[in-house]
DNA sequence: AATGAATGAGATTTCATTCAT
DNA sequence: GATGAATGAAATCTCATTCAT
């Protein structure tokens, strides 16, 4: 037992730096400039071997882009706090989602210029009809955590009775991930972080606003800024 | 002179057809199942003969998206007249998107689709240096316009006065496309055309009231219905 | 009988004004890179009317060679004199090379640079069985007066007797050939004419050194140097 | 280590095994005649497998006319003694040029055959600048070796002392080639292989004699005859 | 478990040539 | 006589996937 109990943690490891290798290449490449031999390469394994750890190319894409978005639920999930407000919580997602993306080697990118190989993807139009429990699939579950802030929001007030959780939903889903993607798209080396942070910021406080309830104060729907880090500050310098 | 005027005009039409085929089979079967040969079968052509009128399936691609985004634009232009109010405008945008999303075989959908084949696409981050005119490409063009909606808004006061005019258009944008993306990406079947429609609707007013100026009469910033077409409205209906 | 004689003589024009468009692509791209379209725009013809003057391209090609090389040789014959011995008829021969590849619009480098093309053209092994009458092949009848020189100069005791006529012929044409080709293979921008024309000079040198009969007087048997242009002085100056 | 040396072996010999279908092909059909197909087929592989070995047609053409240069060289290398006199070189450099046209399945042929696809092949025109070793280009190495014949014999005084030997040396090669060339292009049903050496034999020695010093007696300058096999008794000769 | 080798199926593109008008 | 349009046939190359070892 405890053998297997190994074996399987092998094999997890094994698929695990498959799919960073994976990652990696996308990241420089653009997904579909990514081959099964290229993949084999940068994990220094034959193409064959990647057949042992993946039935072929779709689930391995798949898994990789679910494994990053496990890995955001699971960072999420560790910073909240029962008792926080909807904006706190909003806020703390926020922050989580700036950090995911600037300190975890861009994995966010990939979970999401990944869309267009998951049949389950995260769809615009109908929701994912799951309830959000965690065994769902990855990007249901991330659906559910930001609809439950939204339905939250509404009952303590602070966004409009009248707005509809799930186009709210969609709405911010959809822009954290056209945004990525249109970054993603980017070369590399043109990906200027620090003003498409700048930027994201900014449109999530439209949204906000736009489904707050009438009257609220405005600098509550603020998101508080990512504090630099220090190699960055004269980039940061220009984008003021 | 004539003679050369009309062969020209039949070569056009070739081509259009040739495109409007493409189009279908794209929209069938997603951008990336499509290819020449498919495209040449549509048409009742062989595939060299498909070469004679664009130089590649690059070319051919990015033709197509250009033709929808230019068809769009022209129409909304039509329809432009001077001394209308922001509001107004968008509003008047508004519809022309709607009814080109339902009325013009979905050409929409493929104009956005298409994103990923074109360099000089829809970049959410680095807004076109271009100014509006119309012989710039056409999504710069399509760019143009918004943000100069949005600036007369600022200016009008109905927009409030910290709102960044290119980031708020690229948020526009953004939806837009996204939006459509996430439809087409959908199964032909399975795409609630009415559904989509109420949804793009609350989105966008989503937005409008998140750029709107503080204080702003709320019923000022909503978007009007399309009048339905009859055989659509059982359907319709069903999403009340 | 006027008016037919007529239509032949613009037929011929039209051919000679196709054939004069091919060459000069030839020469600029290489015989690989030329396709019958292009020749068509060249001469301002749809690809179809190429067919109405040469069976197909090679034809066509065939016969762009053939006409060259019968252009170089009436340029020779109109400056044979009858009593000319070996000597002062190789010295001709070589000048009228030389003014040919510098003054004929590099004639000289299709008509070599297409052998490929050419079933019945110049072949080290085998030589052409016909006599060298003025209707046989071209390339045959070029080969008979290089051979016809050869031979007189055996009897006239300036080469050595032993020399074998038809391989010397072929090893003289070898040369042209070869060299030629080599000058034709390079882009248009290199051909360092002048510099090619003394290694020519030398090369043939040699050969006419090599068969010379013994003891003759080798300053007999230099060939003269062309005079130079003007505008090529400069150059002129480098190589010596 | 002994593995890998081995699978490094074994590729080697299945690259071999492709570059030697290729060449038969081209030497019964033409450069022109032959795709990657053919080879492929030849070889009993798909023509995918072919782009496992080669990257690409250009690169296993030049490949094959880089490794029948190699194996010339070295037949001639191997048989090089110090000490030898120019002619002796020469001499022998001949006697191994017969000898590998003849015994070498008409692999020289091949080398030459195939200049027009390699860029960096012979040139007549700008020798190749690189000094001699062993590491340059094959064909810069040859060129260099027969430059270093020829050198030697101005300096031993058994060739004119105003020779150049670039020009020498490119005329030899110009030869070399160019026979073969010819002979390549007949179907090889027509070359007659006797024949054709004989030839080559006449044509060198007039070029030696070209070149020689004023007054070295000619009988020096003659090339052995390849001792002549019964025509059947080549094809016995080559099993040995 | 790992892999070297192989491949089928397809994609894009080119071009000489034909034919109805 | 001229041509616009069309095409068959081929050529090069790519890639996910399989299989014997």
């Amino acid at each position: 037992m405890g053998i297997q109990e190994r074996k399987g943690r092998e094999r997890e490891a094994r698929k695990a730096l498959i799919l960073c290798g994976a990652e990696e290449l996308i990241l420089e490449r653009g997904v579909d400039a990514v081959n099964m031999e290229d993949i084999a390469q940068k994990a220094e394994l034959s193409t064959a071997t990647l057949y042992l750890y993946f039935s072929g190319k779709d689930a391995l894409f798949k898994e990789l882009c679910d494994s990053n978005t496990r890995r955001f639920i699971n960072t999420v999930q560790a910073q909240s706090r029962p008792g926080l407000s909807a904006l706190e919580q909003i806020r703390m997602f926020w922050l989580n989602y700036l950090s995911f993306y600037e300190m975890s080697d861009e994995h966010m990118l990939i979970m999401l210029n990944m869309r267009r190989y998951i049949a389950e993807a995260f769809r615009y139009i109908s929701p994912p009809e799951e309830s959000p429990e965690r065994n769902s699939s990855t990007s249901a579950f991330l659906y559910g955590m930001i609809k439950g802030m939204i339905i939250q929001g509404i009952n303590e007030g602070i966004f409009d009775s009248a707005t509809d959780p799930d186009i709210s939903t969609r709405t911010l889903l959809s822009l954290f991930l056209y945004i990525i993607e249109c970054i993603a798209a980017l070369p590399k080396a043109e990906r200027k972080t620090l003003q498409s942070i700048a930027e994201m910021k900014k449109v999530f406080e439209i949204t906000l606003r736009g489904i707050a309830a009438e009257g609220v104060d405005r600098s509550l729907l603020t998101l508080p800024e990512l504090k630099q880090h220090g190699q960055e500050e004269e980039e940061h310098e220009k984008n003021i």
